[in-house]
DNA sequence: GCACCGTTACTCGGATACCCCCTGTCCGAGTCTCGCTGG
DNA sequence: CCAGCGAGACTCGGACAGGGGGTATCCGAGTAACGGTGC
């Protein structure tokens, strides 16, 4: 059970354009931040603004930006924007191959087996839910002040 | 994020398992059971085996049963078996990569990111912690009284 | 001098290969059983 | 009739192919800026 890498770059992304508003970011100056391949970082952005966490323009002066405010960013929005919406546990109902199955019942419901995999799932999600990236970024500057001038100071004398 | 299949067959397995007790149960008529393909299950027992959660031996006769209580065997157990007791958040510590980064510093601990999806993985893995195999038989007998039993006389007149 | 237009350069966006891990299968190692044989 | 033995069969166990999704990359679509040109 592994999830995306992606995810990961997403996440610091979204955490540094917190520290950047209404500054249209390339992908090539994020990747070169964090020395990730451009081509890559950029497909996950695509992801995000599909997803309608980022504003994307082309062209020169183009780039991402956050669609709407940190604090409205959960971090389960960006996992389900990256690696998708479906459940890690898949039931696949194998009691309606077994012996005394009825065949027009909902397994992934009425499976117990499948009902304990869901509520831990859940507990999961809501967690990620309860995260936002305003969240992530109050922390960052709880201990590291000087992180967001820091980020914006890094980004403005990034060539590319 | 897709889990390994192999889990929910294994957890169903073992639910099994726990109404036919000091019974040696092949992986033969265990796939007939849920209309498995053998040898795979089989791959699958194998793993709950070397985890210690199920006994084996070989030859006629032969067969697995779990190795201890099924009060004793969580969800999380036979999850890790299977899936393998690595974190579905790989943090790759992209942070170590970008300026003004410490070298010698854990970034898996250190990394806000790395932090919150920690914590959510936790909760999840603390709520299957919380269940076990005894826990999920109890809750299927509480809506088929008679689930043990039929199986067990399932089990003795199935065929192979 | 000013407005318009064509070119240029830069960025996002989707389509395209590569590779690893999960899925699925097969054959060998081990062992219990059953029948045969000899006393 | 009984004990010992050997062949057989059955099961687990690990080693071996095939396929799908993640990883990584490249080129085209779109657009804003810039410079030149004509009025």
């Amino acid at each position: 059970m592994k999830m995306n890498e992606g995810v990961e770059w997403a996440m610091h992304s979204c955490v540094n354009l917190s520290w950047l508003p209404g500054e249209a970011v390339t992908a090539k100056r994020l990747a070169a931040f964090y020395n990730l391949p451009t081509a890559y970082l950029n497909k996950q952005l695509q992801a995000l603004t599909r997803a309608g966490i980022l504003t994307s323009v082309s062209g020169p002066k183009g780039g991402f930006q956050l669609a709407r405010d940190p604090s409205k960013i959960t971090l389960l929005d960006i996992v389900v924007a990256i690696d998708g919406p479906d459940d890690a546990f898949r039931c696949t109902q194998i009691l309606k191959e077994g012996p005394g199955a009825d065949p027009k019942a909902d397994y992934t419901r009425v499976c117990v087996v499948s009902q304990a995999m869901r509520s831990a799932e859940l507990t999961y999600r809501r967690t990620l839910a309860g995260q936002t990236i305003a969240d992530i970024a109050e922390r960052v500057v709880s201990t590291s002040p000087d992180a967001p001038a820091s980020t914006r100071n890094r980004f403005a004398n990034l060539k590319s």
